[in-house]
This record gives structure tokens, C-alpha cells and sequence, in this order.
DNA sequence: CAGGATCCTTAGCGATACTG
DNA sequence: CAGTATCGCTAAGGATCCTG
């Protein structure tokens, strides 16, 4: 049974949180804002929701035109082992109005980075934390493109290094110079300590592959970001 | 007892809404924007939330440092009759902490204009029109700086216009232009249609004093925001 | 009278089990 | 895999009552 109560309040803050107000609504958000994902991919990145309230969140949303049901269409590399018929699996994904949550949910992302932690045992969504990378990571704008293969949760991400900032789409990489497979929580840990990454590879937390000092520049963006350049004495 | 149920993500999004993601929290936030609030004062803004669930909030938000709760210091201007002794009532303000959700709050707000009107009755505090009237007025920037009087709800509020926006103090204005006297409601129905203002005012729902073309100037700067210049054929 | 605290009721939430 | 069904719990909603 879905929520139907609201602050009954004109205003468009209010009417906002009429929306997505409600527990759980803008981490469904959050992880659609890379890509379209199915439900079992959600309640995978979201453990502690129970399965009536995501599909109740999930049908709210869809009605309130913020997400939208439906197979997967042409995304960008095949998933799975099928061999032809493809049956297109149900995927959930943001619409256009969704979509322009995305500064919101990543404004609440950058002011919640000052609050404190939830008591462990805590979840960690390979969404969360390649929304982190791509925000926080800064190289030298002089850096030249390269392209990482990221494998988080057993799935593929493709990092890209353009311009000093990070992009990050779904799916295999064409070519690439590097590829690190791990978890989220181990990769989260080698953003603000890059050093641990000889530790955590040979604890089998890791796998690298290929360029070893991509993936480690690549790191290091975020806990030593690059900066335009020192003007004088500080 | 205030709420103590946490997402249990360490997403820093998850965890801003640890925070400010209860029932209620970021419409307390709202109010909080332009001045410092009573208590009652809240709770007329709000008149949808009950007294237990407001003071939880702002005990839930105190701790968490977005709100912090003391007698009302050095504000603009004297309020109520009192002659002498001040005796500085209990007032609900933002912290720095709280501040930082400002441009939060506000990109809420422009997201929700497209969303759906609650149901009749609605509320519709002051503060909410005045950020509206703030964030949505543009004025020739060659304007000269004007100031008006704003009377809501039995609250004066200044609005300045100056280099083509409006800003909004709490408090009465040294010397101002003009004047209106009007309830939340009306101000809001003259801001999508000014014209309606000589009805509204012979109807006893809007008093006007002083520069009235200056007040219809204001109005008309949401419906009819000023275009920096009609650039060819469109 | 402002500023809550206390009560009771309702409904959304959380956890588990179950089904097409 | 993708949800639905069930049920106990707890926060929200609404009214009343207390305290300076």
C-alpha cells in the first residue's frame, strides 16, 4: 500500500518533499542517477530496505513521473551470457524529471560528508561510491585521457580521466589501460588511503590489472587532489 | 522520544538524510532561512504538524547541530509593546551547519514548482512566498534600489530591490517606498496575477500604502520577469 | 499565553515468509 | 527474479493537559 499523505503545503519545497519526502524515495534516486538497474540490483545496493517498501517507493516514484519501468533498452554492452534471444530484462530508471534531482541529491551528498557515520555494520553501493569518485576526484588537467576498467559487486564500470575530472559510465570499457576489481567498501577505503592499496591486493581485497600507476594516480585524486598551483607564500 | 532510526549507509548522501531526512525536518529548515522563529511562530507556519513531532524535530535538529535554540539576540528591529525590560524571548535559529542547506532547500523548492498542488486547504507560510518572491523576481537592473514594506501574517519584512533582484530582511524598514499589509495567500495569487490587485484591495484582502506603482513593479517582477534584452528573431 | 509534555489512535515502516 | 502477503512495531497525527 503506498503512501498517500502529504504536508498539504503550497509550497514548492513542500510539494518537492510531497515527492520524494518520503523514507527511502532519494536513495532510490541515488542509485539510478548512473544507470537504470533492476529491482534486485536495488535492494542489493540498499540491504536495509525491506522488499514491500522499495516497491511501494518504486510505484510512487513511477507514478509521481520521476522514474520509469521498463525493459532495458539499448544500453551500452551486452549483460549476461545469452546467446541471441535477449529477453530484456525489467530495469527501473530515472525519466527527465527524475534526472533533475541529480544536483540535489549530489548537494545533500557533499553536505552529508560532514555528518557523522552510521553505526557499522553499514551499507556502501557501488553507486555511492563512484558518485564520490567522479565529485571528489581532481588531477592535473594536463593528465592525458585514459580509460579504467572498475569492477565493483561483480559489476563493470568504465572511469574515464578527461580534463583533470572523472567520468564514469556503466557497462565494459572499449580499451583500457587498468582495471581494478573489489568491493565498495574496500575501494572507498583506498580513496582516503591510497597507500593501502599493496596491503588490501595482497589480502586478496584487490585485483589489478594493467597500469598499476593509473589506478594509484586515480586514487590518489581524491585524497590529494591536484590543485591549480601554489601562488605565493600561504 | 525523537526519532533515533538511521539509513545505516555511510553515503554521505544517506547520511544528510540522517539528519534532515525526518517528517517535517526541512520544512523547519524553510522557516528558518530568512529569521530566527518562536516556537508558536513555527507552528503557525506549519500548522500541519503537531506540537510533540515540531519539538522533536528541533530537539533531533539541535543536537545534530543544523538548529540551535537561545534567547533572540541583537535582531533588527524591536517586537511586541514592551517598554523596557526585553526580556528576549526562546528563538529557534540556523547554525552555519544549518546554512549549508540552504542552496539545498532552494533547488528543492524549484524542482517542486512543477509538482502537483496538494489538495485544498493548504498552508502557505510567509517565509515561503517571501524566498519565492526572492528567488523568482527580476527587475531591470538599471532600477534604482527601492525599499518596501511587507506586512504578513502581522509580521514586517523588508524587501530591497536592488541591481534587479529582491532581497528580504526581517524587521521594518527604516524609510520605504511603500508599503502592503496581506496574508501569505493573497500575496502569492498577486504574484501570478498583479492585475488582480485592484479587486483584491477594494475587497478589504490587501492594503497598500504609498508608492503603489512601485508595488505593482514588484508583483509583476515574477509573472513578468525582466529580459535582459531581446537578442534577434527568435 | 507561550512552550511544551502526555495521552491515544492511526498508518507507514521493518522483517520475514510466501508466490508467480 | 520480482515482487506480494502478513504481522508486530514505532513514528506520525491529533487532542488534551501541564508549567512557568
Amino acid at each position: 500500500m503506498p503512501t498517500s499523505r502529504s504536508y498539504r503545503d503550497s509550497c514548492g519545497i513542500a510539494r518537492a518533499l510531497d515527492v520524494v519526502g518520503e523514507r527511502w524515495a532519494l536513495l532510490v534516486v541515488r542509485e539510478l542517477l548512473l544507470t537504470p538497474q533492476r529491482f534486485s540490483e536495488l535492494r542489493h545496493a540498499l540491504p536495509h530496505v525491506s522488499s514491500n517498501v522499495l516497491a511501494d517507493r518504486l510505484r510512487e516514484l513511477e507514478q509521481n513521473g520521476v522514474v520509469r519501468r521498463g525493459p532495458a533498452a539499448a544500453q551500452g554492452s551486452a549483460e549476461g551470457s545469452g546467446s541471441g534471444s535477449a529477453e530484456a530484462p525489467q530495469v527501473y530508471e530515472l525519466t527527465e524529471r527524475g534526472r533533475g534531482l541529480e544536483p540535489i541529491v549530489l548537494a545533500l551528498g557533499e553536505w552529508g560528508i560532514d555528518a557523522p557515520q552510521p553505526a557499522p555494520p553499514a551499507a556502501l553501493s557501488a553507486t555511492s561510491v563512484l558518485i564520490f569518485l567522479r565529485g571528489a576526484a581532481r588531477l592535473d588537467p594536463a593528465q592525458p585521457p585514459t580509460a579504467c576498467r572498475l569492477e565493483l559487486d561483480g559489476r563493470a564500470w568504465t572511469a574515464r580521466v578527461k580534463g583533470g575530472r572523472v567520468q564514469v559510465q556503466p557497462g565494459e570499457p572499449a580499451r583500457a589501460q587498468a582495471s581494478l576489481r573489489t568491493d565498495p567498501h574496500t575501494f572507498s577505503a583506498l580513496l582516503i588511503d591510497p597507500g593501502a592499496l599493496e596491503t588490501r591486493s595482497a589480502a586478496g581485497d584487490v585485483a589489478v590489472v594493467g597500469d598499476v600507476e593509473l589506478i594509484r594516480t586515480l586514487l590518489k585524486a581524491v585524497s590529494e587532489p591536484w590543485q591549480p598551483e601554489a601562488r605565493a607564500a600561504d
